[in-house]
RNA sequence: GCCCCCGUAGCUCAAGCGGAUAGAGCAUCGGCCUUCUAAGCCGACGGUUACAGGUUCGAAUCCUGUCGGGGGUACCA
């Protein structure tokens, strides 16, 4: 990466003027910060002098001075030069910048991948809603910072799997089940039937009662009531899968394992790792439950794994669920993307790492701040248990998937954020993901009319023709796509990734507007087949940011 | 009470390891279509980075405190 090699090459240079003493001795930087300035200084600059006045004891001009003289030698280099309080900065060659062009187009949509990880295996685990109601526009965040992730994770050299956690044990979902069947019996007449006191009270629990009826019929209605909750239930299950999974793909995600919480008391893994962790001490019964001893592994109080009137917490199949994770399947690295009302979880899963004997830093638990849905000035609730809620899907049907997945990726994780559904919709015009798509759709315009014109496409066009600014501010442009991808990676922060798409558009724009493609003028065509290579260049880097943003690339709007 | 996240332009939000004059979009106002899509471009307006201290050559960023918003603190998930 470019960043990299003017570190390199500033690290060398300071190396040598260290060896010829033209700066007195001291430890060198363990990496050098490397920035991008504004246009008027140059490409990219660097403070690296600033701090190593101190230890030099010379002004940090002087020391920027020697080290730009003992700058080697780069083929992207065209200029170093110093400026006050002691900056070094640097001018990119610009037929460096125009090669660019023809690496981009060699590298086709494999532009911007990177080897961070030399293949190492990571999983994003993320949504893992419960199945007990639709998803909501929290999910959605979720749904959109995992995905995300996994698409850029996967560009950096990472072997990624994508999951989904489906709770479909313990009481949240005894609970639901018999708010369906309470539905179930109303709806058949029994109006004297109890529904159940903190039970699901959203409409779609009728909708759904009303579909077993209308399949099923009313054979439930006889059953023992224990026995017909539990065929209810089944049944609901089922139909709560099939519509997460249905509303996942609304939001264009795509899973390769789906795991269930269930799965790990009927294969017997829970009770297995129950026992190893009771041999090695972190076991311990009081008070008539059985306890986790996390307050020896860092955390700050002991957490409950089988209560004291029998069944499991969801905590104890987590426990289970990260042994399986970590060392069955061995993945070197664990993303789980959590909301923010999870973050009381986060310790004690860290105390499970350590129970394990493995570094808590191979599980990233990314945590995201609450989304609240608005309507204007109006605040909608989302509370799946209690009453009116307005499904992911209703707002993607409402705004457009693609507005919405661009809007949830487009606020740092650790920022509330408000999703005003009036907004959303009245922007559509000029949201930011249309400005980005229709410089996609430009470009391919501009492929389309020179096929339309017969414009013949050179094999090898003069590149180096590139020397107007808003051409080499485009190819600079794409150039930071490998750097965007290592950030993301680095802090799965998927936010850079957005603002990237709209800095990309705008340069693209620009040009567009500076640069005629597709010239009549006689005389043009040298300069008309090196903007074609230019522009089918921008379309590459532009389309693999959409992509790994999940959006779509139109090739018209 | 204690713990976590946050507070930046009228609104929604950016700002990579502490770096140069804090940036976008929306909104408002003013320009730009005889040629590849005006869902575009150019310009203007807009800031005590909640507040008070501190550390530093340098702070939106780090530390302490205050105020405000959200979340957590269950034998819920």
């Amino acid at each position: 990466m470019l960043k990299e090699r003017i570190a390199q090459l500033i690290a060398q240079a300071i190396d040598d003027a260290l060896d010829a003493g033209a700066l007195p001795p001291f430890d060198p930087p363990d990496n050098v910060p490397v920035q991008h300035a504004k246009p008027k200084f140059g490409d990219f600059a660097s403070p690296v002098a600033m701090p190593l006045a101190g230890v030099a004891h010379m002004p940090p001009v002087k020391i920027a001075e020697t080290i730009v003289e003992h700058l080697g030698d780069a083929d992207f280099l065209a200029e170093a030069h110093v400026t006050h309080p002691g900056f070094i900065n640097i001018r990119l060659d610009t037929a460096w910048l125009a090669r660019q062009v023809e690496a981009i187009l060699e590298a086709g949509d494999q532009f911007g991948n990177i080897d961070l990880a030399g293949g190492k295996r990571i999983q994003v685990e993320f949504v893992s809603s419960n199945p007990n109601g639709p998803l909501t526009i929290g999910h959605g965040r979720n749904a959109a910072i995992g995905d995300t992730i996994a698409n850029v994770l996967a560009a950096a050299g990472y072997d990624v799997q994508r999951e989904y956690y489906f709770n479909d044990a313990g009481r949240q979902m005894n609970l639901f089940y018999a708010s369906v069947f309470a539905r179930y019996m109303q709806e058949l007449g029994h109006a004297d039937v109890e529904f159940p006191e903190a039970g699901y009270r959203g409409a779609y629990v009728v909708d759904l009662a009303q579909e077993i009826i209308d399949e099923e019929g009313d054979r439930f209605a006889g059953l023992d009531h224990n026995r017909a909750v539990e065929e209810i239930g089944a049944i609901a299950l089922q139909k709560m899968i099939d519509l997460i999974k249905e509303d996942l793909v609304f939001m264009g995600v795509r899973y390769d394992r789906w795991f269930t919480e269930s799965s790990v008391y009927e294969n017997g893994l829970f009770d297995q790792v129950l026992e190893m962790l009771r041999d090695k001490g972190y076991v311990e019964e009081k008070e008539g439950a059985v306890w986790f001893t996390s307050t020896g592994l860092g955390d700050d109080k002991d957490n409950v794994i089988i209560r004291s009137n029998g069944p499991p917490t969801y905590f104890a199949s987590d426990i289970a669920y990260h042994y399986d994770k970590f060392v069955l399947r061995g993945f070197d690295e664990v993303i789980n993307v959590w909301g923010a009302d999870h973050q009381g979880h986060v310790p004690r899963m860290n105390a499970v790492m350590r129970s394990f004997g493995l570094d808590p830093d191979r599980l990233d638990i990314i945590i995201y701040q609450l989304v609240t849905l608005k309507r204007g000035d109006e605040i909608v609730r989302l509370s799946t248990r209690t009453g009116d809620l307005i499904t992911l899907r209703e707002v993607i049907e409402e705004v457009g998937g693609d507005v919405v997945r661009f809007l949830l990726l487009q606020r740092s994780p650790t920022a509330q954020m408000d999703f005003d559904l009036e907004l959303a919709k009245d922007t559509s015009e000029k949201n930011p993901v249309y400005y980005v798509q229709y410089a996609h759709a430009r470009i391919s315009s501009i492929l389309r009319y020179a096929q339309e014109r017969g414009v013949p496409l050179f094999d090898d066009p003069d590149i180096t023709l590139l020397t107007h600014p808003a051409e080499l501010d485009l190819i600079r442009g794409m150039l930071r796509l490998p750097e965007i991808i290592e950030l993301v990676s680095a802090k799965r922060e998927p936010h850079h990734l957005t603002h990237y798409a709209q800095e990309l558009a705008t340069t693209f724009h620009g040009f567009y507007k500076e640069c005629r493609v597709i010239s009549s003028e006689p005389g043009d065509e040298a300069i008309s087949q090196a903007r074609l290579a230019l522009v089918r260049a921008a379309k590459i880097v532009l389309a693999r940011t959409l992509t790994l943003i999940g959006v779509g690339t139109p090739e018209q709007m």
